[in-house]
DNA sequence: TCCATACATTGATGAATGTCAATGTTCGGG
DNA sequence: CCCGAACATTGACATTCATCAATGTATGGA
């Protein structure tokens, strides 16, 4: 089916990030190499058993956010380590982070979660 | 050195594991750190662009199954590489394998895909 | 103004990962 | 019985990653 894909050059750092970059829209010619590198970021954020538990236990409050100072302790890691992850979830668009005073609280980013279903759904 | 767990034994199995780890009967309390680590498996697998295309043009092959030898030239990459990746997805249980004569067919798990979007609602 | 709190950032280090070249294994054909 | 094709496995290497200790930054109170 695919004629010719030899010359994987190195990274075109370029790249315009506005509408997809490589399918024709006609029907779903498989991913395309920049954009499963894009969609892999998602997974990868969710790659990570403490960044799971971090989501879920941010999913789980009532309040529907958590504070730093409340997630380093039921993981059992240090506070730059839970600062790091977090920072991973929020580039990923998983989390949502605001800074209340002293405190930065994250919340799930609604329907994020289902965009990443999406995402499997339309492999 | 913390304690980290060392009995890493297990397969992506998706069953209650009989382990204290999991979750107390409460309500939804979070993942377990074993848990965790278990479903982590499934996105490590998913967490690389090259999977993630070798599972969509399985997905969009119409006979449902790919050969080895037809997924090295659409990736760009070497054979070796490709069985390994492809390895990889079979040990997280969303591809199946099946070797007629000397080509080694490779399929999606039906409904593996699924069961990830159902981790994630879960979470 | 000064200090403690809450969090982010940096630097370092050991472990895991992706890739390829070389080699091993299994199967079918002559 | 040997040879080539298709695929898996091994070993090596560079890159990425997860973690911690140390330090930086901003906020609020005394």
């Amino acid at each position: 089916m695919f004629g010719h894909n030899k010359s994987m050059t190195a990274l075109p750092t370029l790249e315009p990030a506005t509408g997809q970059d490589c399918c024709d829209p006609a029907g779903q010619p498989a991913l395309g190499a920049e954009e499963a590198k894009r969609k892999a970021l998602v997974f990868k954020a969710l790659a990570d058993p403490n960044r799971l538990r971090l989501l879920s236990i941010v999913k789980a409050e009532s309040s529907g956010e958590s504070c730093v100072c409340d997630l380093t302790e039921p993981l059992g890691l240090g506070q730059p380590t839970v600062s790091h992850h977090l920072k991973i979830l929020v580039d990923a668009g998983l989390l949502h982070r605001e800074k209340r005073g002293t405190w930065a609280y994250y919340s799930l980013v609604p329907g994020a979660l289902d965009d990443v279903a999406g995402i499997l759904a339309a492999l």
